[in-house]
DNA sequence: CATGAATGAGGATTCATTCAT
DNA sequence: AATGAATGAATCCTCATTCAT
């Protein structure tokens, strides 16, 4: 009796979620997040609005579903890229290549996406994507230290500020408007960044005073 | 003729600031951006919505007014901070330092009204001001590489991963919701920072004074 | 597909509008066009305000609404009536008799909406509306004059007064109160105005004191 | 122990109403009646707002007043005219002509103050002012209509007419935007006017078909 | 009397969401 | 399943008016 068998509505479900994340993905960059609204989606996507509560519980549904689809790639490769054995710095360096060539695409989305942190409850998910992948690069410098190849720091600090510095350069180039490749800033930001980390020639390690 | 005198109107209007930014800021702070109407701000100084109109021209006024409010002591201290003469190093761990801290009172805030991008008309002054304290903190850098006490890396990439690293250090720990004080990061940012920027040879390791 | 073909659309949509312009006319006859606000015609036609935003754009839009099917019966008929072949003091006549009557039954409307001027941008179409109807009458009186029927006046000024005299007279009941029919008016208008439009035999021309 | 004496205060008053009327026909000439708040009436006679409620109840005082300083000049100009033993066709012409060139000065005025009639109560004074003048007007086109010069029509209508035709006439040149002088106008007018009038040779009255 | 800060009642709009068809 | 009309809560903003100083 069934229109369609389980496996067809599995089709149409993903080619329905498929197109609302491309046309949000296209609002939310050009607009901003605020000009996501149910009618704009369901207008692009071509269906009423009516429909698209059919496959979203609500507008925050939507929102949730467009994050996770867009930071779930950085997250696996993040992982796979750890798992790898390949040295910490090296590692490291591929990670920021990654995130920051993965954003680059999607650039002023990430910002927009980003401090949704206090509009709605959908900061479970993030967190826990967020501290996986901390937890995964953590591991990494953990690794790298435990090896004599970087300087005893505190991970999770280091991690931070791994982590801080490339979402904080997208974020820069975002409000400056300025977009760099990720071929001109990568190499900039891991000599810096390794530079420092790196247990070069023997230094005193700084401490607050 | 008139009752109050200009002084008295001007200490009316001050107080009236004063408690609009107040409790504007804990609004952000606890419900983010989207939260601060009117109403609430109405509500939370003890006075009716009309009242703040005789205040703020409009929502968008309190926004920038918060803003303005928040960032332009950190503005000036970089101004102070690089007019000294110091050296290079030791006035971007200050700059770091100064901004850190100064962030780290009202943390969630920064991230909250940053990137309001595509609301409003409010980027305006709120580029000016970051291109200001970018260009300052640029010229500080150029000093130390033609000092020779950095390396010679693209200064405006450079200077863009000095702010985006502080800003997404806070803005990491805004997410994660664990803050650390100013003395527990700083060093460790600068470290890994300086210990990439400056120019090799070993030089005794520059604390925050 | 739809459940509502576009016609019963069409038709659902007629029949809001034709609720909207019967309510909203009524308000403004009884109340002015200050109170034809959203929520009192949403009451009156016993929908939602949101409701009205499915119909109409913005308040601007219902007055335009209302005023062009208040105003457009009145100048097709003058487009008909011009394309007669009658001779053009009964044209004249029969103008004045269907303005009037047709005004007759939205009386006070008319005055309420005319001079809406200063509010809103509605005056392009009015005055559009205005210079067609103009400018079908001068096109008569100058056929009037062509043919010898009448005197050589200026066409211009002559149909400022012609049309003037029949909106003045409206506007002259609707402020008394006392509205006569068309048939108790506008031959006593027309026998003024003909008799001293027609060239007739010779009478002493009055000037300005 | 008052300060002003009663002559003083009345001065007083005298001045700030002047200063009200003269302010407020510039914000109604320019922006129309919906612009005239009581803010803005106080800036620009530069007053408090506060101040205005001492010479004015409300509002509406406000506007009736201009109103009534208008239109009174007017009104009286009618009666003198009305007492003279001039002709009544020749009174008649030196009412257009008052009014015509009366009105000229503050052209669009007259219309942004006309159709107050839904906005608030001012309708009585209004009324009474109007129903004065067209009383007046009547009895010369009684005198007329007795002494044989005139046709015998319905006076009431007549009137009517007379008043509509000078009123639509000036909101005709408000809404076209044209102005013309009186002396451009009223002889035309008049020529139609009387000329349909006046009880000449004999001519077959036209009646609606 | 003058002042102007405070008030609060509107009025326009926008959208997420529901539900009958 | 799809539709889209209807809803109504939320929000911004404007002003006339009051009243303590």
């Amino acid at each position: 009796m069934a229109r369609y068998s389980e496996k067809q509505k599995a089709a149409l479900d993903a080619l329905m979620r498929d197109d609302v994340y491309h046309h949000a993905m296209a609002i939310i960059k050009n607009e901003g997040l605020g000009a996501l609204t149910m009618e704009r989606i369901a207008v692009a996507v071509g269906v009423s609005r009516g429909t698209l509560y059919n496959y979203f519980d609500d507008r925050d549904a939507v929102i949730r579903f467009v994050k996770d689809r867009t930071f779930d790639p950085i997250l696996r490769a993040i992982e796979e890229i750890a798992a790898t054995d390949l040295d910490p710095a090296l590692k490291l360096t591929r990670i920021a290549n990654w995130i920051f060539t993965g954003v680059y695409n999607d650039s002023a989305l990430i910002i927009a996406l980003s401090p949704t942190k206090h509009e709605l409850g959908n900061r479970e998910s993030e967190l826990e994507r967020r501290s996986q992948a901390i937890r995964i690069i953590e591991g990494i410098i953990r690794d790298g230290i435990g090896s004599g190849a970087f300087k005893k720091l505190p991970p999770v600090v280091v991690v931070e500020i791994f982590v801080g510095s490339i979402m904080g350069m997208v974020e820069s180039m975002s409000l400056s408007g300025e977009f760099y490749r990720a071929e001109a800033v990568v190499p900039t930001l891991m000599e810096l960044f390794l530079g420092g980390l790196r247990a070069s020639v023997q230094r005193p390690i700084l401490t607050t005073p």
